[in-house]
DNA sequence: CCACGATCCTGCTAGC
DNA sequence: TGCTAGCAGGATCGTG
């Protein structure tokens, strides 16, 4: 659920925040994987005493930059949420880890899900992570050219499988590949090897608009599972959602009922109309 | 080469 | 009213 919007916009709370200050506590590890393969000793031993850095976003990975050259990586994965507190603030009973800093506050990372992890890493380790993953769809560098060569790689792929596929394009989740695919008016299904060179334009276009409306907004809270952060507020773009959770609903562009499929065993939200799919890519 | 299903987990909701 | 079955979803892995 938090994808890149909702990492950056929790970057962005957390920043000023963290850099420069020193991990002097870990405590409430009650969930042995959010930390493997570390044990309990041995992750709190391996992370006491170090200070932060910087902190940035590669992704949906929030990094923490230790001053040792490693690298202290979160996934939110689903329900993940950072959350600054006083020291005093005693952990919910959905919160897996504290590290405490030496300003007296502390970082609570709360997950009802379990899927996040907290990964330390080498700067080897890093490296690996870092090339493991596609071009930050934000950045300058990320052109229609990448895009296309991108797109090349799996040319029989359907092109929202490809937008949410880690390694070929960092950040992108279900809720905003829907939001980018319906605003670049183009079908989940379509395989990659169909677009045209206008088409690839569209989608760059799209991606580039949806994220940083989205990261103006900070970010989608969806009402049954919310995504908060920092202070607890919560992201605005969820009323801005044109296709996502809207099955049976209008289109916004033309009124066409908006239909849901699957991808990936994802529920995939489209106009049949806006989004059409040429005959020779029936499914 | 690409799709699909299972896996991990729990809050919420639809339905009885 | 109260219970339960089913759904949701990021990433990974094994199978077809």
């Amino acid at each position: 659920m938090p994808e890149l919007p909702e990492v950056e916009t929790t970057l962005q709370t957390l920043r000023p925040h963290l850099v420069g200050r020193t991990i002097v506590g870990v405590r409430a590890l009650d969930y042995p994987p959010l930390i493997a393969p570390y044990r309990k000793e041995e992750f709190v031993a391996a992370i006491v005493g170090c200070r932060v850095r910087e902190v940035d976003r590669r992704g949906k990975h929030l990094l923490l930059f230790l001053e040792d050259g490693r690298v202290l990586s979160f996934h939110l994965a689903m329900s993940g949420r950072l959350f600054l507190y006083p020291g005093e603030t005693p952990p919910d009973r959905h919160t897996h880890a504290v590290l405490d800093l030496d300003d007296g506050r502390a970082l609570h990372f709360c997950d009802p899900r379990k899927y996040g992890r907290m990964r330390l890493l080498s700067p080897e380790a890093y490296v690996i992570l870092d090339r493991r993953l596609g071009p930050e769809p934000l950045s300058p560098t990320f052109t229609t050219k990448v895009l296309a060569e991108q797109l090349k790689k799996y040319p029989r792929a359907r092109l929202k499988a490809l937008l949410q596929e880690q390694h070929l394009l960092a950040g992108l989740g279900n809720i905003y590949a829907n939001e980018v695919l319906f605003r670049a008016r183009l079908h989940p299904c379509r395989l990659a090897e169909s677009l045209s060179s206008g088409e690839i334009g569209r989608l760059l276009r799209a991606i580039r608009k949806i994220l940083r409306e989205a990261i103006a907004a900070q970010g989608t809270t969806l009402s049954d599972r919310g995504f908060l952060f920092g202070t607890g507020e919560e992201g605005r773009f969820a009323e801005r959602l044109q296709v996502y959770g809207r099955a049976g609903q209008p289109c916004p562009r033309c009124g066409t009922t908006i239909q849901r499929g699957y991808v990936l065993g994802r529920s995939s939200y489209f106009c049949p109309r806006c989004q059409s799919l040429p005959n020779t890519e029936r499914y």
